[in-house]
DNA sequence: TTTCTTGTTGAACAGTTGTACAGCAAGAGA
DNA sequence: TCTCTTGCTGTACAACTGTTCAACAAGAAA
């Protein structure tokens, strides 16, 4: 008895964290639950078990489950982001280098994932009814076209002259990504990933005066 | 007391349908509530209510809800693609032409709706846990797919060598056509129709060799 | 008119959902 | 050691989910 006691005192059955640090696991654990079981079995109890936390817990620290997701979206978006950036501007070269590098890393298992697909469908879904959820889409879409538009602007600057305007052409591309990408994820069997590459990296070249 | 119960026996609670006409029914009122509230408040009791009937009914004619999203899948899928099909030949041309109008059509409203949009965002998350939704997917994808492809098929048999094969032609058209479909569907301020239909005609000139 | 088939009803069931909140307890500060 | 702040728990709640099924009744057939 005394011995359980102690035991307990020693042991306590949660540790309290800051804020930011609680906020940091609970869209790591929300993350994980969209990326497994995807949108419909997404709930408010599933995230707080991921956590290893109580149910009340997310109410804590976010006013609704929308705020929660909101957070996670721009969380992996961001992340995708810097890792393509990252990896992009880590191997320099010319912009027509660095776009071929894009299309590629699209295509690459980190990008083409059924689990990731998931996750997205979680996110549109939310749109539909969360303003909040649609800001952070429109400020994550902006910053990924705009990356493609300046590389397309800077082939321009480069000396080559494009058939379209670099606006254009990064819609097209990114298009032609999305649309791609909504493909493989609805039925891996469509085509393949060098199909893929393929098809965008022609893209490259067609728009080439 | 009499009066009541002739004018009960006179107007009667419901009228009884044949099986297939009151699947006819489901499905439309499926349709309706899908596109008015999209996926995540679809549901047995909104869908008897848009119909008109009781929840019972549903799982009468229907094993699961899942069977009749497939069913209402299949019904909008076929009729949107037999519209386009019906609207393309009717007005014949070469195939150039045809795939033009292709593209023409879908940029046109009846084609670029966020409430068809929210259809579709139902249709995909059903199929991440429904087999019958996936081959109703998988079915309708491919005859939308291999439409294109005898496209580019005709224009390279009528003498325009083109520098990818019909299937890759296809592929990209499809993937350009969905992609954008997508990002407008998510963010209708993000470019015009006109953008679009510029962007895939370009495609199409593009890919000729 | 009566019988009979079967399309239809609506209550009941056993779950699930997001959110609120009174009270517990971790662990820093005194 | 004790106090106190506040992160955290877990129950309670009201509303919803898909599915089942005994009972009802529409309307064709006899």
């Amino acid at each position: 008895m005394e011995k359980e006691k102690t035991q307990e005192k020693r042991q306590p059955k949660y540790s309290r964290k800051s804020p930011s640090e609680r906020r940091e696991i609970l869209v790591q654990a929300a993350l994980n639950c969209i990326v497994r079981d995807g949108p419909h079995k997404l709930s408010i109890r599933q995230i707080a078990q991921e956590a290893g936390v109580s149910v009340g817990l997310i109410n804590h620290h976010y006013t609704s489950k929308e705020e929660l997701v909101a957070d996670a979206y721009r969380h992996i978006a961001a992340s995708l982001m810097d890792d393509f950036g990252q990896r992009i501007k880590m191997e320099g070269g010319t912009a027509q280098e660095q776009l071929l590098r894009f299309i590629q890393l699209s295509f690459s298992p980190v990008n083409l994932d059924p689990k990731l697909f998931r996750a997205w469908l979680a996110f549109w879904t939310m749109m539909q009814h969360s303003e909040e959820v649609s800001a952070v889409h429109a400020e994550q879409y902006d910053s990924y076209r705009s990356r493609l538009e300046h590389l397309f602007q800077e082939i321009i600057e480069a000396g080559t002259p494009l058939r379209m305007s670099p606006r254009l052409a990064a819609l097209g591309l990114s298009g032609l990504l999305d649309g791609l990408w909504l493909e493989w994820s609805l039925d891996p069997t469509n085509f393949t990933e060098e199909e893929g590459i393929e098809i965008c990296r022609n893209w490259l070249e067609m728009i080439k005066k």
